[in-house]
DNA sequence: TGTGATACCGACCCAACGGTATGGCGGCAA
DNA sequence: TTGCCGCCATACCGTTGGGTCGGTATCACA
């Protein structure tokens, strides 16, 4: 069996996978290359190879691992949600989950560092967010149709309050690790959950 | 009259300004000591005169100003609140007005950035937030005593909510500057309050 | 088997980083 | 007036930051 010795694409990824774990812990301006390429056991030849700069890096990750990410565990789940009980049991498992390591913990303390100053990061990000916003527009609008949302509710503005509120757990989260802070914010999430109900 | 030269107090606060200046634009870690001292008009000789280290600077900075910040603009004004609706004015006044220069919006993107990685700063910004929350738990509770919140309500469980709402809405309106998402989620965020009425 | 292009390494560059050492100067008590 | 301490400036240090460059190993293809 033949093992190629050079594999420009898992390189690649093994570069961005490093980075991602930095940009997580120590945020974008906190992260060295130098850490960058010790953790992916890689020297700075490699990165500067496939990556023009620190910013182009930073982009590529957003885009090639971060987004599929928020997408796995964030939004896709969305499309089979077929009830407003399962959307409560949805939005509960994953705020009792969340965590510093979470992919939407990264991505909401990458935005709170970067987006106001530095406008190609920023528009990177923000595209998630537009997604995550535009999938739970989708997901209630479909629920208004299916008679499990009330036919009252504005869809942009509840979809838009959901994806702020997962931020604002995911910060306060971070500020105030363990389960306490947690559960009572998936409770009253719940609580608001209910006014979308139908009838 | 006599003018003092030396005013030591006077120059460690303009140090802490500009350092809350650079802290809330470019992070903890993006922040240099030289361009702190160069916004301040001073030398590093004065900085560390003053403070120990980075960190500790940044910490009195919490204490010293960010913390006395959202006190008054964020925690104050809940003591003269006395019905739902003035409730419901207030956060909308302040959703619409977030801005990156908040002093909510720094305590924010700090905590993001620092509070996993440095518990030192991180005791300090969650010390902000629990002081928020029980600010919350203490209007809720004497809205109930006056009638004006539903006895069902769970002052602790709504008002992490409530905190942790404003915190993402800080996040969000990083991401994506501009009326609309700041519009939309106050609208939201007072069809959540309207769960909290009396009846 | 050669050959040009791609992938990667390792040494190096300079600027900026956080932090220190020294020393002058203003203000106050004796 | 002197002596001294608190306040702040200046010059500097070692390290690390992002980024460059020449060279080498490996590839696809001829």
């Amino acid at each position: 069996m033949k093992q190629r010795k050079k594999q420009p694409q898992q390189t690649r990824r093994t570069i961005l996978k490093a980075a991602g774990v930095e940009f997580s812990r120590h945020g974008y301006a906190g992260s060295g290359l130098g850490a960058i390429v010790d953790r992916a056991e890689l020297t700075k030849g490699a990165l500067f190879h496939h990556f023009a700069d620190k910013r182009a890096m930073a982009v590529a990750w957003i885009e090639n691992l971060l987004a599929p990410e928020i997408e796995e565990r964030w939004i896709t789940p969305l499309e089979s949600i077929g009830s407003l009980d399962a959307l409560r049991a949805f939005c509960r498992a994953r705020c009792m989950e969340l965590a510093a390591e979470d992919a939407a913990s990264a991505l909401v303390s990458l935005t709170a560092e970067t987006a106001a100053a530095d406008s190609t990061l920023g528009e990177a990000l923000d595209k998630i967010f537009e997604h995550w916003r535009g999938a739970f527009v989708a997901l209630l609008e479909r629920g208004k149709a299916e008679g499990w949302i009330h036919r009252s509710i504005q869809p942009s503005a509840e979809a838009a309050f959901l994806v702020s509120a997962f931020a604002g757990f995911s910060v306060t989260t971070r500020a105030h690790p363990g389960e306490g802070v947690r559960r009572t914010c998936a409770g009253a999430l719940e609580g608001y959950l209910e006014t979308l109900r139908a009838q």
